[in-house]
DNA sequence: CGGCAGATACGCT
DNA sequence: GCGTATCTGCCGT
């Protein structure tokens, strides 16, 4: 793996979660390939209690324990994957979720996936960018160096580009500012 | 465009 | 049993 983005997947999520912006995702489709810009994210540890690692290794957070560079994928709310990239060592339970990304090529592949109203609206939120790039459980713990999905590294953005807030969705730690997206990119699933 | 209810199933207690 | 790292559609401005 490219020893940059090595160095940025090695970090504490409160640090790579910022750093990952700007990285591309590849993912192919029979042959084909769309890519898309992680546009926003938000960081996971087990020292959080907001966190799927938080109360110990389990089934469903294992991978988040295992070694960074992988991807976590969890199902929730009786219909929905969301998709993370294990970051730190192997033995601590941290990720970082990718809350939205801007579709960059191959984006007639993913509106096969995905029938939306308007063009944000294809890969403005975790849920969605998982149905666009056809995420769910079968990739959990996929290696994102090699097909079909893999991360591609970005010169770091500038931080006047970076904007730094409260996550969204959760209750628990809810005032940690562990969330972060591209000043204004369109894509980014809210803006307050 | 903003707020809200409903869908739906799995992990964990 | 219960709560959930969400989305959609439907209602009101």
């Amino acid at each position: 793996m490219d020893s940059y983005l090595a160095k940025i997947l090695s970090l504490h999520p409160e640090r790579a979660a910022p750093a990952l912006l700007g990285c591309r995702l590849i993912r192919h489709f029979d042959g084909q390939k769309a890519i898309v810009k992680i546009v926003e994210t938000e960081s996971y540890h087990e020292s959080d209690a907001a966190s799927h690692s938080h109360k110990g290794q389990t089934k469903r957070s294992k991978t988040m324990f295992g070694p960074a560079g992988y991807l976590y994928v969890y199902f929730t709310y009786g219909m929905h994957y969301c998709c993370n990239i294990v970051t730190g060592p192997a033995g601590e339970g941290s990720a970082v979720l990718i809350r939205a990304v801007e579709p960059i090529a191959g984006t007639e592949l993913l509106e096969r996936n995905r029938v939306t109203k308007s063009a944000v609206d294809l890969t403005n939120g975790p849920a969605k960018l998982c149905q666009a790039l056809n995420i769910d459980l079968a990739l959990n713990g996929h290696d994102l160096s090699q097909p079909p999905i893999s991360l591609e590294p970005a010169r770091p953005l500038p931080a006047s580009k970076i904007v730094t807030t409260k996550r969204i969705g959760i209750t628990k730690e809810a005032d940690k500012l562990w969330r972060f997206y591209i000043k204004d990119n369109p894509f980014v699933s809210r803006t307050k």
